[in-house]
Formats: structure tokens, sequence, C-alpha cells
DNA sequence: AGATTATATTCCAAAAAAACGATATGGAGA
DNA sequence: TCTCCATATCGTTTTTTTGGAATATAATCT
């Protein structure tokens, strides 16, 4: 039941269902999540823990950078079944088209370089 | 977008989950949620209500009672899909299994009789 | 080693959610 | 009509969640 529930709690946020359709476009390290939700950094790095707490989503160290991923879900059949609906849920919402349209802008190295 | 997170905020709380699960067993009406659940009466109206809006419930008048049924899930894909694996998940749990053999022994006419 | 940098964590304030008691509502029966 | 009763709503308090600024951490580079 908890499980179930953590599962629930994270998709119950407009910006962690955002993250996880993001995140099925591409990899993404923090800083570009930030970016795409106009966020404060704590905020996307506080986002993205509750959603690896749920087994939603996993993070992959690469110097610096850290690599955000969808799971494959074996670790949880609730999270497995949410990534699964996800994929075609909520694909003709302008929300989040505009927002999948707008991941080609966004890359790690422009964003480091206008800081 | 909104649909989605009104579903899983309502999926997001203990005691909604087992309403829900509950429910699966037989209709009810508030008086015997309440009872199950060990709440107070407003807390088990207002869990309801939460879950009516979200499209997993609805309530059917009956004189003064008021009957609660799962949806069949066609005001909301979202409600349905949860509606459907729920039928399957946390059926070994506990903390449900308990809850719904304790079902027997609530009555609403025996809560009634008693207050 | 020291400086720099991307990310995580902490701290705090604001907003939302949850619980309960008390009151309101609306249907049933006398 | 008057009363009674199951449920809904309101008002309030407590708890949880959210967001950002500030700080800590850990890896890289000179």
């Amino acid at each position: 039941m908890k499980e179930l529930i953590k599962v629930m709690k994270a998709a119950s946020d407009p910006s962690r269902v955002k993250i996880l359709k993001m995140l099925q476009e591409k990899v993404m390290c923090v800083c570009e999540i930030q970016t795409a939700l106009g966020t404060a950094q704590s905020t996307a790095s506080k986002h993205l823990r509750i959603l690896e707490d749920a087994g939603l989503v996993i993070s992959l160290k690469d110097g610096l950078w850290v690599n955000y991923t969808l799971t494959d879900g074996r670790q949880s059949p609730y999270a497995a079944n949410l990534l699964g609906n996800l994929r075609h849920w909520l694909n003709e919402e302008p929300e989040v088209t505009g927002l999948l349209a707008s991941l080609n802008t966004i890359d790690r190295y422009t964003i480091v370089d206008r800081r």
C-alpha cells in the first residue's frame, strides 16, 4: 500500500508529470530539467528525488552531471504501469506538446555557457 | 493534465484507496464507510467527494441514505485505468485483506441502531 | 592543494490537504 | 407542519507539500 501511495503521490504533481514526459524523449540532467520547467535548481532536484524514490526514475552520474532516465519499472509494478500508460497519455495536450517541442532548444552546454 | 492529476491525487491517500477497495466488494453508504475507516463522518464524506470529483465513484440517493459505487470509468480514461488495476492490486496486503474481511460485520442498520 | 561547478540538501515561508466538531440541508415519517 | 435522521458543508486547527535562497557535497581542472 505504501508503495502504491508513493507512486501516486509522485504522479500527483504537474511538474513531476512533465518531467516524466520529457524523459520519454531524452535523457536529461538537472539543469536541463530546471530550465525546461522554469523552476529553481533545488526545486527540480527535489522533484527528481521524489520520482526516484517512487521507482519511476534513476540517476546516473557522469562527472559533475547527473543524468536522469526513466526506469524499466522492475522495482515497482505500480511504477511500471504508470510509465507504460504515460507513454500514450497526455500526448495531445498542448501543455505537454509545447514543452516537448521546446526540448530541442534546451541543451546542458548552452545552459551552462549562459550563466 | 488536470484530469490526470485529479485522479492521481485522489489515489494518493490511503483512506481513499481503502474506500475504492471496499467498493469493489459492495455498495456502501457513508456511515458504513465511516465505520470501516474509523474516521469522523465529515471526513468520510469529504473523501468520497474527492473520489467522485475524480470520476472514480458515483453517489446514488436512496431516501436518507447515499449509496456509493465505483464508476464504470466512462467519464475518465485515467479513472477507468486505475479502477481496472486496483481490481488486482493490493489483494495480498494484510492492511487491505483485513479491512475487506471486516466488511461482513459492517451493516448500516446495525450502525444506526447503535447510536 | 585550491578553485570551480553541477547537483543535493537544508532552512524557512507560503500554500494545500486532512481531520474533526458543529451546523446546514433535504428527505421521511408522525 | 414538526421532528428526526443520514449526509453535506463550514470553520478551524494541524499536518503535509511546495518553492526558493542559501549552503553543503562531490567531482573536475589548474
